[in-house]
DNA sequence: TTGTAAGCGTTATCAG
DNA sequence: CTGATAACGCTTACAA
């Protein structure tokens, strides 16, 4: 009763099925199957039904050994150890970009996750796929990848969309956000608000996106004639700790800033806290700005004016350009960066500080 | 110079090479890959170093095919429409809980994404997977499951294991956490410090998890002969502004709780908001409970006692569960709840309101 | 212990 | 437009 009867248990139709009992043959079937052109639409009715009668479904594997392809991408994700709370947020919403695109196509996604210090070896990406079979693969990371363990890649023809991520050397196709304009963009609003004192509270200082984001920060400044007061600019590591704990130096800094651009939401909020804290209020003494556009920067008060970033987008984008790589076997050579959106909220206000001359 | 010479890359190594170099037959490669037992060391020896010479690997459909197995475990997210923030901390720690067993298998995993209303199509898994060739299944949502749907994979044996929710007939093999328990926890605790009057700001009704908290509530307040206000269980859709609303509500009720328990750490968040917006003070005149251990909790002050979930147990222990189902053709037939743990931080204190009897 | 050869379910080539 | 039939790369009886 437990056990179910295995003769009853329907063995799966298989393609020699359909042609028999559509009294055609093998070819034909697979010609349908395939859409090639030259079936005759009688011929064509025939097979449709029995497939539909018997309930017919290729087999993947099958069908990918006749073929020489997988149909599958492989997505591999690369995590940093301990993972931050904030690379959930990240990370998810791009497997949807993916899987949206992925779920109208025959391909199937295949997912393995590894960790920053493994992604730093040459043969990481051989390990990762040597015993799968995949035709493409997207590398989602936020730290730069090992050049060398890409070239197993290229050796094997196999392509590849780095999302969020680059190599030291040049790669194919890339597929990023555009953490430098967000930044500029973050200033030319703060400037407008008559803000000329900024300091950056950055994330971890070897990260890619905070790379692009410092050289932002200064470029925007100069490109302003605003100064840049080095000890206005420290790094951490993306924690709410880390945020309060570089907001209380600042505020121990000559000169005070007056408006503070943080390396994500959570480094933010603990920089609110530390200017409560100290007995100041925001915005009216410090403007906060927060990066990703987190839950939190909606929960805390003042809510948090921040930069949102399309992460949705770039698996879609990634994956779409992906797959014609493998389709055409076109060598596309591209990176493509996609603007962030600046989301006002309340921790951003007039810069109320009298110009000391 | 832009495209790769297709003369010169390396075909792969198939295992008639690896036979053909070590001097042996296929089938001696192939027992030797597969670690049979009747193969001699000399044999094995030479056929390792020709393994290795070629740099050859399995084509892994192709031993799909022969061996009838996939080596496939697919993972079913079902994901509600629109997302909620909570759930993309709910799905990834799952994932890697998956995955952090599966990598040192032979096991690939795939991932299919689905909305709630999809899923309670009586087509969903066939349609989810017909195409696909997988040797088990992983279902991950919160909401009740068709169990039309379900019928599928028993028809076609392949085993299936639901994680964090489950279907309203009885299904084989169950993961999931103690939400009934998590409620009863958060409310021996209170009740320690004093509290008398609970309230309930639930999430979405009609949802598994909230369905079994909404009852442990009542059944823990009973368990200790207090009383259960109908008046103060109310559900809103686990988004900060319904927390915020309800709070708004419960403190116009008769009589007023001095403990309330929410939905997730968001809901909590918003109703803590409202009653600092009405003047009172968490926990002196309130205390909040929130639900997920979300990153929130800590950002918020004051920083939020709140439940956590072992989500990255709970996709480990399910994708164990399901391999042995595959491996052994095992019929397990099991539900397994996993504790949840009660993290006290500063939203909760002794009830400071004199009883009036 | 080893080799041979027949599958596994499709696709693709080549005649017809 | 259709039908045979040889691949695709590997596993697994069955013989030796």
């Amino acid at each position: 009763m437990n056990k179910k009867n295995n003769e009853v248990l329907k063995k799966r139709a298989t393609l020699i099925d359909v042609a028999k009992l559509s009294g055609l043959s093998t070819g034909t079937v697979s010609r349908v199957l395939n859409n090639h052109s030259s079936v005759s639409d009688e011929a064509r009715k025939k097979v449709e039904d029995a497939i539909k009668k018997l309930n017919y479904v290729p087999l993947s594997t099958a069908r990918s050994l006749a073929k020489g392809i997988s149909n599958t991408i492989m997505l591999s994700i690369i995590e940093e150890n301990p993972i931050l709370p904030s690379t959930w947020r990240y990370e998810l919403p791009a497997v949807q970009g993916i899987y949206d695109y992925l779920k109208d196509t025959s391909y199937s996604l295949q997912i393995g996750i590894g960790f920053v210090e493994e992604a730093k070896k040459s043969k990481f990406f051989e390990n990762l796929i040597k015993d799968k079979y995949v035709d493409g693969l997207l590398i989602l990371g936020s730290w730069p990848i090992n050049y060398k363990s890409l070239l197993y890649l290229e050796d094997r023809n196999i392509p590849y969309v780095l999302i969020g991520c680059r190599s030291v050397a040049p790669t194919r196709a890339e597929v990023s956000f555009d953490n430098h304009g967000a930044i500029v963009k973050i200033i030319d609003y703060l400037v407008q608000l008559g803000h000329t004192k900024f300091a950056l509270i950055g994330g971890l200082k070897e990260q890619i996106h905070m790379i692009d984001r410092a050289k932002g920060f200064r470029d925007a400044l100069l490109a302003r004639d605003l100064k840049v007061y080095p000890n206005l600019i420290k790094f951490g590591d993306y924690q709410i700790d880390s945020g309060y704990q570089l907001m209380l130096e600042l505020l121990e800094e000559n000169p005070r800033p007056t408006a503070i651009i943080c390396g994500n939401d959570f480094m933010a909020a603990g920089a609110i806290r530390a200017i409560h804290d100290k007995g100041y209020r925001v915005p009216e003494d410090f403007s906060v700005v927060g990066f990703d556009d987190n839950e939190v920067a909606k929960v805390i008060s003042p809510q948090l004016t921040t930069i949102k970033v399309p992460v949705f987008e770039m698996g879609h984008l990634a994956v779409e350009k992906l797959c014609s790589m493998i389709q055409k076997d076109k060598e596309i050579e591209e990176i493509t960066i996609l603007p962030c959106e600046l989301v006002i909220r309340s921790s951003t206000g007039k810069c109320n500080q009298k110009e000391k001359i």
